[in-house]
RNA sequence: GCGCUCGUAGCUCAGGGGAUAGAGCGCUGCCCUGCGGAGGCAGAGGUCGGAGGUUCGAAUCCUCCCGGGCGCACCA
């Protein structure tokens, strides 16, 4: 049991055991200062990695090379020094000294095998934490113009942005998702104007799509859905304004189907934030402006409002209000960011944009500090952009290309499954390909059928075992010694690391990559070692039992990523 | 030109101060007389873009250079 917040308390997850050897190399290092074996002073931060190799160990501590010039001893003697010191835990079977100075833990096979209990009892929480304190994150992503389909680059923002909400609530943060629709502003008049085009089409006039107009064909496609229903109700005068609820109307069908696509994907908000309502009487928006202009923030020239931002150590000044008297994209959007962190008061906001955005995020912090809020607070990830290609050919994304490729297509073509696997198996802040052609075939090339695989070959022996009558009642997990019995557990037990690591660097593709390491291991062991044996029984139980757990881990790590756990396929 | 980012196996990518640099795909060769072969094992394949520097130790940090991507609007 540990404390949450404000004296809420929830059963705890096993602690990582790598805390556990952390703190031992703390203690040790105490102890041999005490004893004057080590001199007096200040040890920086302990740290323990998982050596690359397994002849040296489960955790490996570099403290004795990093204080040697401390100590003025050779590492090798300060390690000999901490190994007399490392006090006994249960976990640890030995400890050893390995040149130039390393201090190797060896965990015992034993004390592995028996935490398969403790992963089976977690369950579906197994690897939750207690990491985020029960702090309010937000976590805003995708939010593309709803002037158009979502395309594949979206589609990448969306299964990053899905599954560190999913991995942050894991790790204890209270996350809320949103979706940021720009449904002022001119991009959203230019699209009511392209819509009334295509309508006045419908009826026979000679229209041509406005110049930076849509042509999309899908905004005819509302066009003949908007006269279906409701006949020639929005046809004006020629040369008229069009009725600004048509471009409503139009808006509101295009937000649903982004909606709908998302959820296609399994992407599912918790609020979609109109921009519109930040221009509402009285709203963030007036707030802001008179905010900046109390601060002295705001200047008029050229017959526009700027922000003066380059007395923020910006580069520049940029404009609030244009000389047409219309608010830009950036006014909105700090007023967008007052709204969730002074109104709101989130205690981290965490931002997903295509790195074309990159020049926006200085300026929005920038703003975020002027308004008054703390700018590390706001946490802007960047990925890449994704090319999308047929084969070696690269296909066009943009909106107003003639093909659009929808990120509905992707998912309708190899499911959200794959998509999504896919997206995220790539750090965000590496460029990548997609390949249609690729991702279409359905092959042993996609990695997320391999590790798919391995939880369903799980489920099959299961049932195989019920339908014979074999249980794990009462097994002893104590008997799991064999090479890949280990090998696996040691995998089940990485997955804590894994969650706080993609927390801490808020990089998701750690998870599918772990997927496949932990699928791999399921599988070798599945070869080496027959689970349902009529003649050891024991060990049949055992096996059971280590079959739960890594189902159990299985379709944890599958379901932080938003990806399915089959039982068959 | 300035800023951000990337350059690691034939291809797609991990690793981002630690020990002999990894995985998948592709290639070569093995393994089904028992639980799902969408599987397993082994092998070939690398001047970690280049050059300096910091460090006990650099693919990793710093500087410069080369080469890609993206920004640098009264667009969003």
């Amino acid at each position: 049991m540990r404390e949450v917040a404000d004296g809420h308390f929830e059963e705890g997850p096993a602690l990582l055991i790598r805390d556990d050897i952390i703190a031992l190399v703390e203690r040790a290092l105490g102890a041999a200062q005490q004893a004057g074996d080590i001199p007096q002073f200040a040890a920086p931060e302990i740290t323990v990695e998982h050596p690359a190799r397994a002849e040296h160990g489960d955790f490996s501590a570099n403290l004795p090379l990093r204080i040697q010039g401390m100590a003025r001893m050779k590492a090798i003697e300060v390690a000999e020094a901490l190994r007399a010191h490392v006090p006994e835990h249960e976990a640890v079977e030995r400890v050893a000294v390995a040149p130039p100075g390393f201090l190797n833990f060896y965990l015992s096979p034993a004390w592995v095998a028996t935490q398969t209990a403790a992963i089976i009892e977690a369950g579906e929480t197994y690897a939750s934490s207690t990491l985020g304190g029960g702090k309010r994150v937000q976590i805003e992503y995708v939010s593309a113009n709803p002037t158009g389909p979502i395309h594949v680059g979206n589609g990448r923002g969306a299964a990053i942005g899905s599954t560190l909400a999913r991995v942050m609530a894991a790790a204890g943060y209270e996350v809320e998702q949103e979706y940021y629709v720009n449904d002022a502003g001119t991009q959203v008049a230019i699209f009511g104007r392209t819509l009334y085009a295509r309508y006045q089409q419908l009826f026979g006039r000679e229209v041509q799509i406005p110049e930076n107009g849509y042509p999309g064909e899908y905004v005819a496609d509302i066009a003949r859905a908007v006269k279906e229903r409701s006949g020639d109700q929005f046809l004006k005068e020629p040369g008229e304004e069009p009725d600004p609820d048509l471009g409503r109307i139009g808006l509101d069908v295009m937000i649903e189907g982004i909606r709908a696509d998302l959820a296609a994907m399994g992407v599912e908000y918790d609020r979609w934030f109109s921009e519109r309502s930040l221009m509402e009487e009285g709203g963030a928006y007036d707030v802001v402006m008179d905010l900046l202009e109390q601060q002295n923030y705001i200047a008029r020239r050229e017959g526009a409002v700027w922000f003066t931002s380059s007395d923020l150590g910006e580069s520049k000044d940029n404009v609030l209000i244009r000389s047409d008297g219309q608010p830009t994209y950036y006014a909105t959007d700090i007023a967008y960011h007052y709204d969730k962190f002074v109104v709101r008061k989130f205690d981290r906001v965490i931002d997903i944009w295509g790195a074309d955005h990159q020049g926006h995020v200085s300026r929005v912090k920038a703003a975020v500090a002027a308004v008054g809020a703390d700018p590390d607070a706001l946490e802007v990830l960047l990925y890449q952009l994704v090319t999308l290609k047929r084969g070696s050919q690269v296909v066009p994304l943009s909106k107003r290309a003639g093909e659009i490729v929808t990120l509905r297509d992707i998912v309708d073509e190899v499911g959200a499954d794959a998509t999504r696997f896919f997206f995220l198996l790539t750090g965000a802040n590496q460029t990548m390909d997609f390949d249609l052609d690729l991702a279409k075939k359905q092959s042993d090339e996609n990695p997320v059928y391999y590790v798919q695989y391995a939880h369903a070959r799980i489920a099959s022996i299961l049932v195989k075992a019920q339908d014979e009558g074999y249980s794990s009642d009462g097994g002893d997990t104590g008997l799991l010694l064999h090479e890949a019995e280990q090998a696996l557990l040691r995998q089940l037990l990485l997955l804590p690391e894994v969650v706080e690591k993609t927390v801490l660097e808020l990089a998701a593709h750690h998870l599918p990559h772990y997927a496949q390491d932990l699928a791999s291991a399921f599988h070798a062991f599945y070869t080496q070692c027959r689970v349902i044996q009529a003649d050891q029984p024991d060990l049949t139980k055992a096996r059971l039992l280590l079959l739960h757990a890594t189902q159990t881990v299985l379709a944890r790590t599958l379901g932080l990523m938003g990806i399915s756990a089959p039982s068959s396929m």
